[in-house]
DNA sequence: ACGTAAGCGAGACGGTACGTCCTGTCTTCAC
DNA sequence: GTGAAGACAGGACGTACCGTCTCGCTTACGT
């Protein structure tokens, strides 16, 4: 009844995974279909419906697949350059329509699936944001950070608004956007102004 | 052919507003679809069609009828006490079923329609972000926050980060978590340490 | 909810007779299937959905409606020959290969469906047999039966041995066996010898 | 690669044929498939391919093996009450629900396969008239037939018409009804009028 | 006696068809 | 003459079986 793992065949779920992603950067979300994808991997829709709950858990599994992306931020020791690295970095992601379209649609599954939801935070959005996280938390050991920073709100400060106007629209999406923000969260958090030693 | 826009029928157009929102209300998103607010609406699906360019069109009429919210932001001459006000009903929002479906509903949408995207954008979403740009630009003129500061940044850096929350769920969404977003924002835009007048 | 006959697509009708008939004469029953009718028909699988109970119905229809047949029979007063003939047409209806495949089909189908049976007998099957027991109704006024002869047994006494022989393949199927039972029918109806007017 | 039938596990064939009569018993033709009859056997579905056709030749296995009826006619020196016991034996399996749907199912195979209607007639229809066919020359022999009756015409005379009102349903099918088709038969074959000594 | 080749239960696989649902267009009928 | 009602072509959904194909496991030969 229940699947055996064991017996799954690699090939296959090579073969489902990368035409979903074909599909998607090729031809849009909307021609991401079970059927689409089943018809362009060679394979039944059974064993799609075998191994995943629908559209959007292949479409995680293949990001999580095909995008084990670095997730160890550099750290050169000067914290405004590292951080502005890393958000021009996702500037540059979400700029470019492949990365882009994938997004856009593991976000739409999300929307319509809290179980799927909770996968790609742990699975994909986790990971990124405490990679970022701990950079900040060797940063506030150097002094370079407020101890009582809230490092995941932190975090969040930094990623939300890059979020927010990609998914929205709300202006351009620009390194120097990406620089602005990395600027009002480090004057957010930088240690007070200490003159006089007070 | 072109429908004549003076014929129409305020009934029907309401009727299919609501009809949509009850439904991604009472059943989630999957059963807003268009026959279903035909049938509810009473309504010949042509009417809709003739009048709006699809689902997500109806839904965002539907949101901006139904919510034309308070545009206008609370000054009590406290900057953080307006902000937080906005962020907390911000994040009462998204903890709403209600208006939170309606919120992942529109946004779906707008992942997936450009056009529609836009209209979101100038018609919901600007008018609110406006709203506390302006209590912003007040408090700049009353040199409570730096001359300097990018304004149209600092409101995202406000609910950039709830809605990044909302929508991944990297955590709860609390008015703590509101209150730390104002601090954070505040931190960074308060005009810098002038002790000793320098 | 329920179809109005109404406003039904005579066009459509047609076509997915046709296209069910076409079907089996050319490829045969097992390529005889609601998507492939559709498909050839031109016609989305909902419209024969909604009009028809399944494959079974559509082929009945599709017999019913391009085999109107002659349902008189001859009567040349001679009312052996007149059987002949029309059991012989009967050896030949089963001997052409796209009559007999559709009677086949028909068959299967009514095997599986009793609805359908009750259909195929009424439509099909009772005015053919009619025919034939109006004609020997005449011939008994006309004293060539015996009075008391069982007319309904003896159109089956007909029938039966040709569907039999042509169903489980006893035997090969042709005029002369067909001649044979018109002999054994009327040898069992004629009426009894009255040698010496007894 | 061609099966041995001395490898062949005599358990796993009597599950199956058992599995493939319950299933047809108690839920009808269309529960009868490969993958329940495997199931319900306790078997993998290769065991039934390597040993049989398909669910025809199962069928066919399995009334052929469970039905090794009585193919003895009585013979009481009555010719007629010997037919009407056999037609009526045969009414009496037409009317029970669970013989009868296994004809129904075998059948339907048969008339979708050649290959299995040649072995239906061969191995369950051919011993069966075969031995009335045996009964009809002994009652020749003994004068009670005309000498030159066509003897598997006449069997089929007598099978015929109840096997074309029971699958055709056209009235009911009663041990009168067999009575009545044994006596018109019985008219046809009985020696012609001697009066007179012509 | 022991390896090896078969049959076996199990079930994953590439497919086909099912019957349902929805889309966006087109048609009809009643008001 | 508009608009409700809904039929239409099309196409994706998720399910059920098909017939083939591996898997390990057991079982019985043949050396």
């Amino acid at each position: 009844m229940t699947p055996q793992p064991a017996r799954r065949n690699e090939q296959s779920r090579r073969a489902i995974l990368t035409a979903a992603l074909e599909l998607l950067t090729e031809a849009g979300y909307s021609a991401v279909t079970i059927e689409a994808i089943a018809a362009r991997a060679g394979v039944g829709k059974q064993t799609i419906y075998r191994w995943w709950r629908g559209k959007g858990a292949v479409i995680l599994d293949a990001l999580a697949d095909n995008v084990p992306e670095v997730l160890a931020l550099p750290d050169t020791g000067d914290l405004r350059a590292d951080l502005r690295q890393v958000l021009r970095a996702t500037v540059a992601e979400f700029a470019d329509p492949r990365l882009s379209a994938t997004t856009r649609a593991i976000t739409i599954e999300t929307l319509a699936d809290d179980e799927l939801a909770d996968q790609v935070r742990d699975r994909l959005l986790r990971p990124q944001l405490n990679a970022v996280r701990t950079r900040l938390e060797v940063a506030r050991e150097a002094g370079q950070v407020r101890p009582d920073a809230p490092l995941d709100q932190v975090v969040e400060l930094l990623f939300g608004p890059l979020y927010h106007r990609w998914l929205l629209r709300n202006g351009p999406l620009t390194d120097d956007y990406a620089d602005g923000i990395v600027d009002l969260t480090l004057a957010a958090i930088t240690p007070p102004c200490t003159c006089l030693g007070i």
